[in-house]
DNA sequence: ACATCCCTAGA
DNA sequence: TCTAGGGA
């Protein structure tokens, strides 16, 4: 049986479960995983699909907070003290298998009554009077709801049948899926195949479908003072509610205005205490609360100003970063979009800055409501509710981006890492890829290192020299273009290279560097001295070998296959794209070093395998005379060969090299530049794709980049040789054009601005003053406007001393438009050198046929 | 709080 | 030469 026929939805979906008697028990997905404080004991938070309620189950297996020390039990009763003793409950002999001596340890498992006597207590908790007695503690920094979530094995995200005191996984794959992972992994042993079914039953169950909506408030504060949920003494004045079945907002009376609209509800309140509760009962109908800030604005506002006025019973939890909803799942879109994961790879990079206003602009194409420099507090109050309500509504289009798919991609890195929806959303990939790892170990009664352990024991020295300075060892390969315009230019690439070398090498914290005589002559690469283990140890090899395998063989075609209903391929998709957000940050975690397995050796050793598969492939095309004429990273340029001469040429890397290399795409031709990371390709359809020149840079001027878009439809339409130096005429024409345009001053103020984005502090620019920061300044000195990090500086350069202005200060004359055609030259010149020509010429009006005759 | 490599402009 | 921002 194929991949083709497996239905891997149909049979489980959403409504299925809804429809099943009740006597088989009721399904529930496990949200997250939460500690009790007052019955000292985990609780399990379950979503119900049929109520859309949460249901709350205590644990009753007596689990209990630990840590792992080499102090013998006798020790630890000595080391505590008699005041301590009660919230000690057990110490008892336990075997770990540890992975960095590969040894088995007997270790003392001590369990006490409450996860702060692990780390927290006063005057002094566990961990601390271990260490101090000198002794090594072990998994004594792991969240006491994640160790719960490994040690029982649950999955948050997934679906459980509760049957009175019993939860069940819902039954996993059908026999059919089975081999179908068994013809994929049957060749790589047990572990790998065990790890594979665990991986593929648990990316088969949708995603219950949940009510969401958005909130947002606003608070009475002056112009130019934030309002601080610390100290909530201005009153609620606003609060808006938008979702599926609902577009509501509430306002505090002020005055006898009446506001009417039409496109939403308004319903306005004497008082702010009947507003808050109408408010807070209104968002406990929702499973899912969507806001812009509210881990750190409007729920800890909201929940202190209640408090403040009496109100009790909130279903708001605060905690020191995080708001929580006791009957929700609260999800603060502004921490999920500063998620580089998912700015880079999920949103391709669509948006720039992290305020709502900025990333609304970006995905949605739309704005805040603007109220110039008015005051919240004095805006009449038609425009206070449309400004409210559109914050709500941006949130919750934000929220319903990819067609719903931002939940969905949340449950799977819920599913994968084994975090809770509220930590997936909160937190980096670094946590996310630390967490599935962890749970593994736990799953498999491994030892979870101590950071300084891996370092001290497997090495932290790198021994490759970086290209860039400052940086902690050598990456990519880069090579140089062979400048000029290439027809017929096949593009080749390692699949998810990094990925397939960790599996291919089995490079990982786990096995750089072993203990093993036997291993020290295992080195992959000449240049490095670290070796590998080749004693099948470790397990991150495993889990990321099977992911990308799963994405590659599995998820993608299946994603692809006509036969799958739209809603399986768009699920497949999802799957295939979550997989590959994981993938491409499975190697960097191993050289940041907050990572907490972080492993120096095993960073420099990957890119160093990289290095070499790309110069072995680079050779072998060279040796089947094909010209290679560019390649960076994973990628080949190959000009014009024949498609049976690139498929050996795939072979033999894959025979010898033990990596898959493909065929992307061809260009009908690409345009190299001479410099790299910088050239443009046409496809046979007439796609441009553009890669690195200045001319698609976001921050140089809309009409350099006018000028410079319509050089590249120029080109997209030729499709030949001869067509190709009609195109090289035309392109003149283009130039002169904008030329002439600044020379004459015929454009608007907007199309001459600079965009760039400010990253620190206007104060935290001390070594130079770049020129953003100079028209900021200005912005500040004579507009009042204040600017935070994050914010884009739209400014114009003139004639004059200082040379730039912010776009609001600046007149039409004093815009220096010498200035505008020198970027205008740089920016052309990337693909003009390329092509033969010149930008002087061309500007003046001569074709570089005829210099060339002058010459 | 994944990594390194590359490019440009301006101080 | 270095800083800063943008990109692959």
């Amino acid at each position: 049986m194929s991949i083709n026929s497996i239905s891997v939805l149909s049979e489980a979906s959403a409504s299925s479960y809804e429809e099943r008697p009740s006597e088989e028990g009721k399904i529930l997905y496990l949200i997250s995983v939460i500690y009790d404080g007052e019955k000292k004991s985990a609780v399990l938070r379950f979503y119900n699909p049929n109520t859309g309620k949460m249901e709350f189950i205590q644990d009753k297996t007596g689990h209990k907070p630990y840590l792992l020390t080499d102090a013998s039990p006798e020790d630890v009763e000595r080391i505590v003290p008699e005041n301590f003793k009660h919230r000690v409950l057990k110490a008892e002999r336990v075997e770990k298998y540890d992975v960095l001596s590969d040894r088995k340890l007997v270790l003392t498992k001590v369990e006490v009554s409450d996860p702060l006597a692990i780390g927290g207590a006063k005057p002094k908790d566990l961990r601390t009077m271990l260490k101090e007695a000198g002794f090594n503690v072990w998994e004594a920094n792991i969240k006491y709801y994640d160790s719960y979530t490994y040690d029982i094995g649950l999955i948050p995200g997934m679906p459980y049948r509760i049957k009175g005191d019993q939860i069940e996984p819902v039954a996993s794959m059908n026999e059919e899926e089975k081999r179908e992972i068994e013809k994929i992994f049957g060749e790589e042993g047990e572990k790998v195949l065990e790890i594979a079914f665990e991986m593929a039953s648990m990316l088969r169950h949708p995603v219950p479908k949940m009510k969401c909506a958005a909130i947002d408030i606003e608070v009475a504060a002056p112009a130019f003072q934030v309002p601080s949920p610390s100290e909530p003494k201005r009153p609620i004045i606003a609060a808006a509610i938008v979702g599926d079945d609902i577009k509501r907002v509430y306002l505090l009376k002020r005055g006898s205005d009446v506001v009417l609209s039409e496109d939403f509800e308004v319903i306005q309140h004497e008082d702010e205490i009947s507003l808050i509760r109408e408010f807070i009962n209104e968002i406990k109908k929702y499973a899912v609360i969507y806001t812009f800030n509210g881990d750190n604005f409007d729920l800890p506002y909201l929940a202190k100003r209640a408090k403040e006025l009496g109100i009790t019973n909130t279903g708001i939890r605060l905690e020191t970063d995080r708001a929580l909803l006791d009957e929700g799942i609260h999800i603060d879109l502004y921490k999920l979009f500063s998620n580089r994961s998912i700015q880079v790879y999920v949103f391709k990079n669509r948006y720039l800055g992290y305020t709502l206003d900025e990333v609304s602009e970006g995905l949605l194409g739309e704005k805040k409501v603007d109220i110039g420099s008015h005051d919240i507090a004095n805006l009449p109050p038609d425009k206070l509710a449309r400004y409210c309500i559109q914050d709500a509504k941006l949130t919750f289009s934000l929220a319903n981006l990819l067609d719903n798919g931002l939940l969905k991609l949340l449950f799977i890195f819920s599913r994968i890492s084994r975090m809770s929806l509220e930590e997936v959303s909160r937190h980096g990939i670094s946590q996310w890829i630390k967490s599935m790892i962890y749970s593994m170990y736990r799953r498999r009664n491994w030892l979870i290192p101590n950071s300084e352990d891996v370092t001290r024991i497997r090495g932290s020295k790198t021994f490759s020299r970086a290209i860039i300075k400052g940086k902690k060892y050598m990456g990519a390969i880069v090579l140089a273009p062979r400048p000029g315009v290439h027809f017929k230019a096949a593009v080749l690439d390692f699949a998810s290279m990094y990925p397939s070398i960790i599996k291919r090498w089995r490079i990982s914290f786990e096995t750089i560097n072993c203990p093993h005589e036997e291993c020290k002559m295992n080195k992959p690469v000449e240049e490095l001295p670290h070796w590998v283990c080749s004693k099948g140890v470790g397990i991150v090899p495993e889990i990321i070998g099977v992911l990308r395998d799963l994405r590659v063989k599995m998820y993608k075609k299946m994603a692809k296959n006509e036969r799958f209903s739209e809603e399986e391929r768009n699920w497949f998709d999802t799957v295939q794209n979550s997989l590959k957000v994981l993938l491409n940050a499975s190697y960097g975690v191993f050289g940041f070093e907050e990572f907490p397995l972080y492993s120096p050796p095993a960073a420099e050793m990957i890119t160093a395998i990289a290095r070499k598969a790309i110069m072995s492939a680079v050779r072998e095309a060279e040796n089947m005379s094909m010209s290679v004429i560019y390649g960076d990273t994973d990628s080949l340029f190959i000009e014009d060969a024949p498609i049976e001469k690139l498929q050996e040429l795939e072979r033999r890397v894959e025979a010898s090299l033990g990596i898959d290399l493909e065929l992307d795409k061809v260009y009908r031709y690409v345009v190299l530049s001479k410099l790299k990371k910088n050239y443009l390709g046409v496809t046979e359809d007439g796609h441009v794709d553009v890669k690195g020149l200045l001319g698609k840079k976001r921050n140089i001027p809309d009409i350099v980049k006018k000028a410079f878009f319509e050089t590249l439809d120029e080109l997209s339409r030729a499709r030949n040789k001869e067509e190709f130096e009609e195109s090289k005429k035309k392109i003149g024409e283009i130039i002169k054009k904008y030329v002439n345009r600044l020379r004459s001053r015929e454009f608007e103020m907007e199309e001459v601005c600079f965009r760039s984005t400010l990253n620190k502090r206007l104060g935290d620019y001390v070594k130079t003053t770049p020129q953003h920061v100079k028209a900021a300044r200005l912005l500040e000195e004579r507009l009042n406007m204040r600017i935070v990090p994050g914010d884009v500086i739209s400014y114009v350069k003139v004639t004059g001393r200082e040379g730039v202005k912010p776009v609001e200060l600046a007149g039409k004359q004093e815009v220096d438009v010498d200035k505008y055609i020198e970027i205008m030259r740089s920016t052309f010149q990337q693909i003009l050198d390329a092509l033969d020509l010149d930008f002087d010429s061309l500007a003046k009006g001569k074709t570089s046929e005829s210099l060339e005759g002058f010459l």
